[in-house]
DNA sequence: TTTTTACTGAACCATTTAGTTGACTATATA
DNA sequence: TATATAGTCAACTAAATGGTTCAGTAAAAA
């Protein structure tokens, strides 16, 4: 999948995450979206220019200004590829807990 | 957090997910993960390092080969971040059917 | 109408990334 | 011992990334 490519660049870094996490809240002006961090606005619109190629957030035009909000589906698919993943890690930190609480003290070395 | 900085940046790259694709089919060495691909050796082991830098993986030297297997941690946690999220898009999931099925069809526009 | 606000676009820069090649080391095998 | 195998390391390249500045456009407010 091409897109998932996309989608885990767009959420490898702490920036866009925190956008992110800001429209959790709820839509959100571009402006208010870049006024948290200490770079400029043109940084912070590029950013979201990957998160929304990522189809990972919307932006709506409305008069002059942009407005931002969340986009589940990319998200969602990205959870759906590491879940394929979640029988694997319950698994071994079952077995941690196993070896820390030595319920199953017969191991080979 | 740094470190999901690193594991996303990791996984958004098809041939590390192939990798830790097949590494799912368990343990294998790194001349193993480089043969399905059309690159050099030095090419793939380069990937590894992403991905053993990120903590998806663990190399373990044996004789003059290196046995790579994987590492639940980092994937927990990048699932983790992301079921933040989760039940947002199932609410917008639930919405998206509703609108679809006109099960409430009284919505201000 | 003038000015401010919100944002865009192009050009530029430094750093990182994904790949290559070629020379090397270390371990098995014949 | 000689040779093949498994992998490393350094150097290089091209393209992508994350930031900047500056000039411009379009909408709203004075």
């Amino acid at each position: 999948m091409k897109n998932l490519d996309a989608t885990f660049a767009a959420l490898s870094d702490e920036t866009r995450r925190a956008i992110l996490a800001r429209l959790m809240e709820g839509e959100a002006r571009l402006s208010d979206l870049a006024a948290p961090f200490d770079m400029t606005q043109t940084a912070v619109t590029k950013h979201v220019r990957v998160l929304s190629d990522a189809g990972l957030l919307v932006v709506e035009k409305r008069g002059r200004t942009r407005h931002c909000r969340l986009n589940a589906r990319a998200m969602k698919e990205a959870s759906d590829w590491l879940s394929d993943y979640q029988s694997f890690w319950t698994q071994q930190f079952d077995n941690l807990a196993q070896h820390l609480t030595g319920s199953r003290t017969r191991r080979s070395k």
